[in-house]
DNA sequence: TTTATGTTCACCCTTATGGGTGAACATTAT
DNA sequence: ATAATGTTCACCCATAAGGGTGAACATAAA
């Protein structure tokens, strides 16, 4: 299967380590190598993350002589955020439901004390 | 590495068949055949989606007899879209600078026509 | 009871992930 | 020129994904 773009930035954010990788660029700017230092796996595998994190678009390199400085770039979120977004009325109306079940239960207790019939 | 909540989450919905499934169940609740049918892999994939779906939260099933009636929960997709709601700023400030820069541009030129010394 | 339908289970295969190591390459410092 | 530092490349390993097939199981229908 050819991976799209959403592919791409949601399998990008589905790691642990990753999610963290941006956290830490959120923050400041950083060196591949402070990236490692910061998290318990190596230099090789922190790269490899990175290169993730790259093809996804959430990050970008500017390579200045032997460093290679990332930089976090959220704009591709934006299509995660577009996509979710999609299905906020479900889960509002699952909220909404769950409102009126309680209220519903809650005035039940009143109707009941004032003597409304019940279900 | 322990799969948590967001990682099942944005692992479920990193794959293009799965997230056509939630927007088929969106739609309608539907057996796990029905599914099935809708999309070009086996009955078994199918249902091999349906539990890494299930394994998300994404999906609720309800068995009635030997049907496996699915339905759409999204509820999870709140912290999903929590997390990414964190990062809106970055997003925004970059269209910001953006507007910034080309806003900047644009005066630069009528700048220039009056005579405003360039770079 | 027998048959048909709906799902899953147990495998097989291929590719991708997440982790590691050591070597190679690039650049800066001595 | 040599040494040290920053990154990647080329592998190895184990496990999970995504796809498939055929058998087993559960329930409904004949």
């Amino acid at each position: 299967m050819t991976h799209g773009r959403l592919d791409l930035l949601f399998g990008a954010v589905s790691d642990p380590t990753r999610r963290a990788i941006l956290a830490r660029l959120a923050v400041k700017n950083a060196r591949v190598t402070e990236l490692a230092e910061d998290f318990p796996i190596s230099l090789n595998s922190t790269s490899k993350h990175i290169k993730m994190l790259e093809r996804a678009g959430l990050v970008h390199r500017l390579v200045v002589g032997r460093d290679h400085v990332l930089s976090l770039n959220a704009a591709p979120l934006r299509d995660a955020a577009a996509w979710i977004e999609t299905y906020r009325r479900f889960w509002e109306d699952r909220l909404a439901a769950l409102d009126a079940f309680v209220t519903a239960k809650r005035a039940g207790k009143t109707a009941t004390a004032k003597g409304r019939t019940r279900k």
